[in-house]
DNA sequence: TCCTTTCTTGACTGATCGGTAAAGTTCAGC
DNA sequence: GCTGAACTTTACCGATCAGTCAAGAAAGGA
């Protein structure tokens, strides 16, 4: 036997920056080789092929962006709890040393078309999972009085999720970093209008 | 002299309805052969190159679409304005005679990474002239007084981008259709808020 | 009718894609 | 120190990409 010269945790995390910055099709084994320094045939060997890369590079953004944006929901009062969601949401989007935009966003659109596709299907499920997320937040809220009489969850968490991933998508234009700030800012706002 | 064997309007229609479907790199000349019924070089005889096709079905859909929808918002009362905006929203993205999704929203999120790229720009610029439509409605609102007195139209506008965006982005997947229908439903009872 | 100009057709280019075969190299177990 | 299995490297595969060349087909104008 003989281990691998690599950290492989540290090549997950660039091959996740890669596919986050460039998308599925545009990031090629080229550029996959050249964010992990790692050559062709060590990336084939470790990982197997291009799909199974990114389903882990998805795996990582889920774990270390997704699920922590959706903790800021867990607490008991929803004034607060929006202000901090919307506020993680920015600092993901707009951190400098990440890449723009979001992840799921951009494989989302890319992978929707592709035929058979399992990739597709994930993140699906994922943006799927979100919307549950926000639903379960706000239905617990409601049961805990917190919200209005004429408040639904699922259309609370509609207009959030339709929120996000625009923001989400317009991050990736530095032009409209201004208006997603702005809309993350006012949203809170808005969305009091069903607190009590 | 010999006049070309195909409606070129026509022709224009089906580049875009392609690009529409597949995004920018996915559809290869190879697919709008198909879907014009012209052969290669005909299309190139016609068009130039690719980024040319593309830019007159982006053109074609910001004619067509973009333009027929911020019309909606031509009316002195904003009540009604903002139900007929997403009810218009809700059927360009929901139509099924159509591709689903939005075209600019798929076009700017996988030119946005190009280099150098004047396609990318086109999109951002869709973007911020909706942006912009948007703010001029809601100023023009303001001074003819159907607005609250906090309520601030570049914040609204920018509101309302991350919304539209979001459910444009969503529309791609037959999974989320429901998701955007309830957004576009609640988002004008939302937005009252702001109107006298 | 014929000729010229345009459109159409099909074969082709070099580049790049994802993926692989088969070497060369390095390390653990004995 | 030897051996063998795992990792690394390089070269290569067929497929597909956007774009082009050059011949063939078809319509004007004369």
């Amino acid at each position: 036997m003989r281990s691998a010269s690599f950290d492989r945790d540290e090549v997950v995390e660039n091959i996740m920056n890669a596919f986050w910055e460039h998308g599925y099709e545009a990031t090629s084994v080229q550029v996959l080789e050249a964010a992990t320094g790692l050559k062709r045939q060590s990336l084939y060997n470790a990982f197997g092929n291009k799909d199974a890369m990114f389903e882990l590079a998805s795996e990582r953004y889920h774990a270390r962006v997704s699920q922590r944006l959706m903790a800021t929901l867990d607490q008991a009062e929803p004034k607060l709890a929006l202000r901090d969601f919307f506020a993680a949401q920015l600092e993901v989007l707009l951190d400098e040393g990440r890449p723009s935009g979001c992840f799921v966003a951009g494989g989302q659109q890319e992978l929707a078309n592709r035929p058979d596709d399992t990739l597709g299907q994930r993140m699906a499920g994922l943006i799927g999972e979100q919307y549950e997320g926000l639903v379960d937040a706000f239905s617990r809220w409601r049961d805990t009085g917190k919200l209005t009489q004429d408040a639904e969850p699922e259309a609370l968490a509609a207009i959030m999720m339709s929120a996000i991933r625009g923001q989400s998508v317009l991050g990736r234009s530095p032009l409209s970093q201004a208006i997603i700030t702005r809309s993350a800012h006012t949203l809170p706002d808005l969305l009091d209008r069903y607190l009590v």
